[in-house]
DNA sequence: TTTCGTTATTCTTCTTTTAGGATAACACAG
DNA sequence: CTGTGTTATCCTAAAAGAAGAATAACGAAA
């Protein structure tokens, strides 16, 4: 003999978290944030984008437009040379991807306890 | 005499709150939420669609993916009579959406203070 | 039984976003 | 002064997303 045991579908809070100008113009994401990630270990923007499969010119402009909104350089980079030049963080993007990673975080572990807490529940199938 | 005021950029926390399903398929987010909203208020899925200019065609979909991700029915609709028919959220759905709009209102406090505390002053263009 | 305005569904068109290609500039090493 | 591999920039192609048209079904009321 054999039962049906219908899968209880679970659930899970996904959030993304952005910075906006006060003007609604996106500064700041998930995008840029990996981006970054990537150069500040491989010193190199193209090696960046190629490492998470991007095209170099989109990851060019996602940074140039970030750059803009923000009102500060991203990057410093240097052209020419032996191994054609490269890029690191500028301090203030080392500032700024250390505290937002860390803003990430948090707001994600609220997020996380608040989802349990209050939606979780109702979504299990059986009430 | 007139010194030129760099008018300082000021920035503010974005974030968009989402269901997925386990296996990573999104099941419910703000699009749906607004939809819901405006079909609680005019008992109508076509009203709806149009009160924030929408294709129907559009809002349709949107209601049936998320319905098929959660496993259960969002909308209650009749459809013939006088006035045509129409849609009512059903109990599952009315619940989900006002946990769902509370949860996000929580999660947006918070990260509202968290990011005053840790992001915003380091944005200010002077440091 | 005809009319009416909605839900339900699919398909085509259009727009917007994203990915990719091409090319110039650069500066050090040989 | 030539080769090399990167940054810098723009322009085109592809993919995704949304809008809209078209059509059927429905059921109360006239």
């Amino acid at each position: 003999m054999c039962y049906t045991l219908t899968m209880e579908k679970t659930f899970k809070p996904v959030l993304s978290l952005r910075i906006f100008t006060q003007e609604g113009e996106k500064s700041f994401g998930p995008g840029v944030a990996e981006l970054l990630r990537r150069v500040r270990e491989e010193k190199s923007l193209r090696a960046a984008a190629i490492s998470m499969a991007m095209a170099y010119s989109k990851a060019w402009t996602v940074i140039k437009s970030s750059e803009a909104a923000l009102g500060f350089p991203l990057l410093v980079s240097t052209t020419g040379g032996k191994h054609g030049g490269g890029a690191t963080l500028s301090p203030k993007a080392e500032a700024l991807l250390s505290a937002y990673d860390e803003y990430c975080a948090e707001v994600r572990a609220y997020a996380a306890r608040e989802f349990s807490q209050k939606l979780a529940p109702m979504l299990e199938n059986d009430t």
